[in-house]
RNA sequence: GCCCGGGUGGCGAAAUUGGUAGACGCAAGAGACUUAAAAUCUCUCGACCUUCGGGUCGUGCCGGUUCGAUUCCGGCCCCGGGCACCA
């Protein structure tokens, strides 16, 4: 044994010993409880980042952790292959996606590797490999069989200079990021799967999933959004076709003052071809990008067409009004208006002068000033004609059956979820598997012709945008049923669709089909690991996939992953300065100098290369586009991986964000030092294995006793996942065995608390306790060692130190024997002189004795 | 704009969930060892007052419930995540 900790050649060492062991490969015993544990799969964008460390160290932990309570642990790792990163990769550099992407999957496994992860390497996959891609593709065409697959037109972002569709990210400010030119919204064909068939069980059934962050789960009902409402119809004076709308408010219809409806619908383009400033207004809304949190802010603009809707009970004409934010794609396009009752509308009317008509009113209490906001809450219905007099509930029933008696509307059920458009307009992904004929229309590749591949070999220029869009070599295809002249689609998945169900394929990577029998085996997955921002999209899009592997009777279960653990984002401060074009650049941490305050707090920081100012731009998710990362490969090399998987551990808890800071990584280092040096210790002084039974001394026993309740929390911070706890527990043991004297005995509880905390620590720093259980001679593999359990006579103790408040201010601590009763208790307290001091010539009125730890006493 | 989180010393955090606020660590200060430095070890460390016994205030802000609130309730402020083509 080195009497110094050296991580790096031990920790090589630890790891060659796992290779050559094969530790961490696995396959399905059913003599043994399985445990899967899986961490969200990264995109391979060159090196690993801060949060993939602590990612895959939770992941990590969790695994070897359930590996000592003596379960079969799968846990696999492969890559998220496809995506834009690539594409911008092999514009900027001229290599084509594949070849990057296989590097940077080549690197980063060896910085998996070097962080000591567990993982079954056999099972590795990728997603831009055919053999995965395949089943996916051949899961479309049955679905596409099935009816949940269809066709139909959708917005993109268009940049009309670079003549390309654009993803959200790459829009800033409504401009196209390489182009600079303002986005347009085009409507063009896309593929969609049909999630809102699923939506009801998609809800309900996140009541079950009680291993789920009670947080992620109200994101996804508020996603799926189920409401119930009613549908009407709303006729039109100009034109024979009526238009729908959907409200969940439909005892608010006598207060309806106007109709808006999306500048692309129908009618407004017809009213558009005579009226020239409808015709701009259209124009302009077409501006701009399509994400919702761009539509939500713009200014919320209007123009009348010059048209009524006829009120379906009043009979009374109210206005049409092309608006900016009604959208075409969601619902009918068409909204009624209620501005006494919605905040929305409330605005709108009071910017265009529209009646603001109030026809609910509270049931008790001030009738509100409806000119100054909108009354939203439910009431009791007045100037409502046949419905006066009802309470929101009642009137939304007796409307609604008063319009379906009447053909003019019914209650219905919407989602605000919509279907999952999967069609990407781009290169490095996997091609949609249909084929266009002019005779057959639209067809599926057979199963025989899969894989669809994406032609791996491709050469880039700086004019390349999609190298199969005009490839006839890609697209030229005779069609699978007449056999005629035929074109591929070009499009490509969403990425998502290949990380909705790669954690089922690490069950069986090598199956002769999408899964087999072993899937079974090892799902649903026990615990699933990732960042809180797939807390919606990616979550739910596996949750729905895994409703069609069971649909389609590759699975059993319903749903996919048991309990998920959401990590907090790893966050570091951004600095940055404007540049002449409007645009940002940023500077890393590392290139910045900062000046504090006293308190700590940031007052300004400059560039160290020309000492000029730089911009302090806030705490944001460490990313690439922010340049605000920091990079562990070199913390790894100087501190070792357990060094950098304990700080990582130690420094949050799981679930909150963490704040990146360099220092403290020291701290965690030290404490390393530390328990080697007590190792050492014990090496050095091999103990006699019968020492004389002797009376323990006081000191000891407290010192036994403390070691054995900080092993007690740190189990118990294990079963809720607060690692950091764990880490603070293992400190506490040491620090103890640090002050121990020379005795025999002390020498017993050293050896014996170091196999504790080499135990409580093996899943965090495993390479360090792995060799110190060896070197110790404690057995020959710690993971599968006994896992340690609390001395319960240890944790006895003759008396405990009781709190003593008087009006719940603490005014004394007092010892006061365990078994005491409650009569006795109070004695002692009010026997102390502080207590007495402070009741004074007070009357006691009552005594609350909390047991083990507090009295408070109550005097007036 | 909408949905979901978070706010505790100079800093990261803890408080077994309504019962001693600040465990553990970082930073800082003092001391020991050393020719010296590093490393290591020991002690101090929320603010203010103090007769050195202790006292008053203190968990973003304002209010409430309670014998007792970081914890529960109501309102506000600030910061972060997501918003369907970043992954």
């Amino acid at each position: 044994m080195h009497k110094n900790y050296q991580p790096a050649a031990l920790e090589a060492e630890v790891q060659a010993y796992w290779e050559t062991e094969r530790t961490f490969e696995v396959e399905e015993d059913p003599s043994k409880e399985k445990f899967y544990s899986l961490s969200m799969f990264p995109y391979p964008s060159g090196k690993l980042h801060m949060g993939h460390v602590r990612n895959y160290t939770i992941g990590d932990v969790i695994a070897r952790y359930q590996r000592m309570l003596g379960k079969n642990v799968l846990q696999p790792m492969g890559w998220d292959a496809f995506g834009l990163p690539a594409e911008n990769a092999a514009l900027k550099n001229r290599v084509a996606p594949a070849g990057w992407t296989y590097d940077n999957i080549a690197y980063m496994k060896g910085q998996l590797i070097r962080l000591g992860f567990g993982y079954d390497w056999r099972r590795e996959l990728a997603t831009c490999q055919p053999g995965y891609y395949k089943w996916e593709q051949w899961l479309f065409t049955e679905l596409f069989k099935k009816g949940l697959v269809y066709r139909k037109h959708a917005v993109v972002n268009w940049d009309p200079v670079d003549q390309t569709v654009l993803a959200n990210e790459q829009v800033i400010d409504g401009r196209g990021w390489r182009s600079g030119a303002t986005v347009e919204r085009r409507e063009i064909p896309q593929w969609f799967v049909k999630i809102t068939d699923y939506a009801d069980e998609l809800l309900d059934e996140i009541d079950n999933l009680e291993g789920w962050p009670e947080q992620v789960r109200t994101m996804q009902r508020n996603w799926i959004g189920r409401s119930f409402g009613v549908e009407m119809v709303f006729d039109i004076d100009a034109s024979d076709e009526p238009l729908t709308v959907y409200t969940t408010r439909p005892d608010t219809l006598m207060g309806v003052t106007y109709v808006a409806v999306a500048a692309e619908h129908p009618l407004a383009l017809r009213a558009a071809e005579m009226n020239d400033r409808l015709a701009a207004f259209i124009e302009e809304c077409r501006r701009g990008g399509t994400s919702e949190a761009d539509l939500e802010t713009i200014e919320k603009k209007g123009i009348p067409l010059g048209i009524d809707a006829i009120h379906p009970v009043s009979g009374e004409a109210v206005p049409i009004y092309a608006a900016n934010f009604v959208l075409m794609g969601y619902g009918t396009g068409a909204v009624m208006a209620v501005p006494a009752h919605d905040e929305r509308d409330h605005a709108f009317a009071r910017e265009y002068g529209i009646p603001i008509k109030q026809v609910i009113y509270p049931s008790e209490g001030a009738n509100p000033d409806i000119s100054a906001a909108a009354y939203t809450e439910p009431g009791v219905l007045r100037d409502s004609g046949p419905f006066n007099g009802l309470s929101s509930a009642a009137a939304f029933d007796a409307i609604a059956e008063w319009l379906q008696e009447r053909g003019k509307g019914q209650k219905t059920k919407q989602y605000r979820l919509r279907d999952w458009g999967v069609s990407r307009q781009r290169y490095w992904g996997a091609p949609i598997p249909m084929i266009h004929c002019d005779n057959c229309g639209i067809v599926p590749v057979p199963p025989e012709d899969l894989p669809v591949r994406l032609p791996e070999d491709i050469v880039y220029d700086e004019n390349t945008i999609n190298p199969i869009k005009d490839d006839p070599a890609f697209s030229a295809c005779s069609c699978p049923e007449c056999g005629g002249e035929a074109q591929r689609e070009t499009d490509t998945f969403d990425t998502f669709m290949e990380s909705s169900w790669y954690y089922a394929r690490f069950t069986c990577p090598d199956a002769n089909a999408m899964l087999d029998d072993r899937a079974d085996y090892w799902l649903p997955v026990d615990h699933y690991i990732g960042g809180i921002e797939h807390a919606v999209l990616h979550l739910l899009y596996a949750r729905f996939y895994h409703k069609l592997l069971r649909d389609t009777g590759l699975v059993k279960s319903d749903e996919p992953f048991t309990r998920l653990l959401t990590q907090g984002m790893v966050v570091a401060d951004t600095y940055y300065r404007d540049q002449d074009d409007g645009s940002k650049h940023w500077y890393n941490p590392t290139e910045v100098e900062v000046e504090r305050d006293q308190k700590g707090r940031p007052l300004s920081a400059c560039l160290k290369e020309d000492g000029g100012p730089v911009i302090i731009g806030g705490i944001e998710k460490m990313s690439k586009s922010k340049n605000n990362g920091v990079d562990p490969q070199s913390l790894i090399d100087r501190y070792g991986a357990d060094t950098v998987r304990l700080y990582t551990m130690f420094t949050s808890p799981p679930d909150q964000s963490l704040e990146w800071n360099d220092e403290g990584v020291e701290g965690a280092h030290r404490f390393l030092k530390r328990l080697w040096a007590l190792a050492e210790a014990i090496y050095a002084e091999p103990m006699a294995a019968e020492s004389v039974a002797e009376e323990p001394a006081e000191s000891r026993k407290t010192a036994r006793r403390e070691i054995h309740e900080l092993l007690k929390k740190a189990l118990y911070d294990y079963e809720r996942q607060r690692f950091n706890n764990v880490v603070s527990a293992c400190m506490g043991m040491i620090n103890i065995l640090y002050k121990l004297g020379d005795a025999p005995a002390d020498h017993q509880l050293l050896r014996e608390g170091v196999s504790l905390v080499l135990r409580l620590l093996a899943p965090i720093a495993p390479h360090v306790t792995h060799r110190l259980w060896c070197d110790l001679g404690y057995g020959d593999e710690i993971l599968d060692s006994e896992w340690p359990q609390p001395d319960e006579a240890a944790l006895k103790q003759e008396s405990l130190p009781y709190v003593v408040q008087v009006n719940g201010k603490v005014r004394a601590t007092i010892q006061v024997p365990a078994d005491a009763e409650k009569q006795a208790i109070e004695a002692l307290a009010l026997a102390n002189d502080n207590v007495q001091r402070f009741i004074g010539e007070a009357t006691v009125r009552k005594i609350i004795v909390v047991p083990n730890k507090l009295v408070n006493i109550v005097a007036k």
